[in-house]
DNA sequence: ATAGTAACTAATTAAAAATTTAGTGATGGC
DNA sequence: GCCATCACTAAATTTTTAATTAGTTACTAT
């Protein structure tokens, strides 16, 4: 999973760039990480524990779904809460940074509900 | 640029699962492609020439900016008009599905900067 | 005739992201 | 002893995305 990034790059460079500009960036370069949205949206449901989430996304993998808990963590949006019992236990839960992006996140899923573009293509797709 | 996606792989399968379980999932794979962002803010200002986005997003290449302004003509988020001159000049303008989203990204742009786990990793970037 | 302009497109290559496969530790049940 | 559980990690591979290089069109200015 970790493959270093190169920072001599332009890539990295690039990424930098807009980051530095406004750190939207930044938190889009989170939010578009595959399935972390939805891992936000279980956990907001009270779906908080790595295999329910694991079976609620079908096909997620448990390599994806550590590294985007992790991430999650990391930018204090979830926490962890560890049960000393056997098998292991663990509970993630929002912060309250957490619950406000999940706020921003839903508006936007309104929004892109009632996008046409969006609709008539998801319908092309179905057709 | 137009290297096709493999419809038979797993990674197609997923984004599609995510796009159909919540649209959210397709406005944010395009929002979150790189200067997507900066070039709506952009046009959103009255920048509103390609060459003149090019020139304020420093490091963006002639082949990436017009993949995207493609992409939100495609989806409905701006329009382009074509003036006939010499040489060319074409002008992008928001529509009102692109003013509306704007205004969703910058209060998610405010409530990046507010977030301290964002803050405190900027700054160690620069420590 | 040659060079320059704006707004692009096509093909290639480099880099990053997602997925697959195979493991870990501590414990419990048979 | 052997298999199972949960919540992970490491390494390798595949797929996708971004960047580079080299063009195009239709005209104008030198």
């Amino acid at each position: 999973m970790a493959t270093e990034r190169k920072t001599s790059s332009t890539n990295f460079r690039n990424q930098a760039y807009l980051e530095e500009k406004c750190s939207l960036n930044e938190l889009l370069d989170l939010v578009s990480k595959r399935w972390v949205c939805e891992i936000l949206f279980c956990v907001e449901e009270g779906n908080n524990r790595f295999k329910s989430i694991r079976e609620e996304l079908t096909y997620i993998s448990d390599t994806i779904l550590a590294d985007r808990v992790k991430l999650l963590e990391k930018y204090d949006l979830i926490t962890k809460q560890y049960f000393d019992e056997v098998p292991l236990r663990v509970e993630y839960s929002l912060t309250e940074s957490g619950r406000q992006l999940c706020g921003m996140l839903e508006m936007m899923c309104n929004f892109s509900d009632s996008l046409p573009a969006l609709k008539s293509m998801e319908t092309a797709k179905h057709a």
